[in-house]
DNA sequence: GTCACGTTTTGAACGTGTTCAAAAGTTGAT
DNA sequence: ATCAACTTTTGAACACGTTCAAAACGTGAC
């Protein structure tokens, strides 16, 4: 008989998509290894032996939910939008693929903020940093070429601080993670238009030099 | 014989002065609740009495720190020196206090953000707002009287944001936070002297209004 | 077929944070 | 002095994440 390939992968993958139904089900704290052992038909010492720890399934759920975020935003970014709008949309549907899953945001934290360097380099990717592209190159008017190129990056990093707000956000529904998404977008597209002026485009830069300085 | 005042407040401080040592000795994970209570001479579901969590332990250590803070850093805020010099202190020293305790980042940032709202407003104010009113009005020369008034809330938030880096830069000796600290504080002090013009200002008071937004 | 070696799986154990019912102690009114 | 109500203390227990030595399994060489 012909052993279909990557059994232990496969078996790895059982685990994950049992851990994710569990997740959904019975939130974080409620979904035990051993549940998760179990309902996988494995021992929980095997559980251990794909998985270093329950934070680092956390973090494959995560990344899963940060591509079904990207495949959910992507559509919606048609060209005739203007910027603020295509900022809203990335924003606001991002808290809609996290909402279910609020109960994490600590957990997500840690692990996207864990690991060496080049694993932040990843999470870094993750976080859609291709998605912030896409936001700006799809928006019109396209914003000034003086700052068309970092765009995206400032965007990841606003994203980056909305998603920690998010996080330890206790309001009902989030709705202050919400409220701030909503104030956040014009205020965006308004320094967009003023980084025409030099000034302007010149603390952008200030503090685009301290985002690198930070990664 | 005259009880001493405050028999059960003392037993709750007995309780925070032990945990702080062994804090200090054996770091986060190396203090269990069973320590710090055999330590005090009392049983573990004591201490569970007198605190709901470690973690409401940790809360409590960690507003002594940000007091330890404030103390030694107020002296060094001398008038003559410029805004740059000012923030440079506060950061530094802030970074200096919390050095010896960098295993416990996550945990800080887990009580600081946790609880009610009144008690955020707590830690809000715990988090040193009359520092940076203290070092704005003994910076010289002053702040442009455009800001002035609200420049204690931008660099608290410039310091909320340095912290939560902070609590999770893996960096050896946390240099990168140092760094960006050093980068910060030119930066900053440049974009107070540009708040005299009414493009900066008015981006700045969008930035206020959605700090706002978020608290 | 047997053996040696690497991979996978097990089951039991450890130490942790946290909970709780019940005991012990304290206090104030009668 | 007694009793009732409240505060403090205890000790045992629970469930969890994690570890580990040993067993079982698979595979390729001889």
């Amino acid at each position: 008989m012909v052993t279909p390939i990557g059994k232990s992968a496969q078996t790895r993958q059982l685990l994950l998509d049992t851990a994710m139904e569990l997740f959904a089900a019975k939130g974080f704290a409620g979904t035990t290894m051993r549940a998760i052992a179990a309902e996988s038909g494995l021992s929980l010492g095997n559980a251990y032996y794909y998985f270093d720890s329950k934070d680092a399934i956390v973090h494959e759920f995560f990344r899963e939910l940060v591509e079904k975020h990207r495949n959910v935003s992507w559509p919606l970014l048609v060209p005739g939008n203007n910027l603020e709008t295509n900022l809203r949309i990335a924003l606001e549907s991002a808290l809609e693929t996290l909402a279910p899953f609020h109960e994490f945001g600590p957990a997500f934290i840690r692990t996207a903020f864990a690991g060496t360097h080049s694993d932040l380099s990843d999470v870094h990717r993750a976080l859609e940093f291709g998605l912030w592209r896409q936001v700006v190159s799809v928006s019109s008017p396209l914003p000034p070429l003086a700052i068309r190129k970092d765009l995206p990056e400032l965007l990841w990093l606003i994203q980056r601080g909305i998603f920690l707000f998010w996080a330890y956000d206790r309001s009902p529904g989030a709705s202050r993670s919400r409220r701030l998404i909503k104030n956040v977008a014009p205020v965006i597209a308004r320094l967009v238009v003023l980084s025409r002026m030099p000034v302007v485009r010149s603390i952008l830069d200030d503090v685009l030099s301290l985002v690198r300085t930070a990664t």
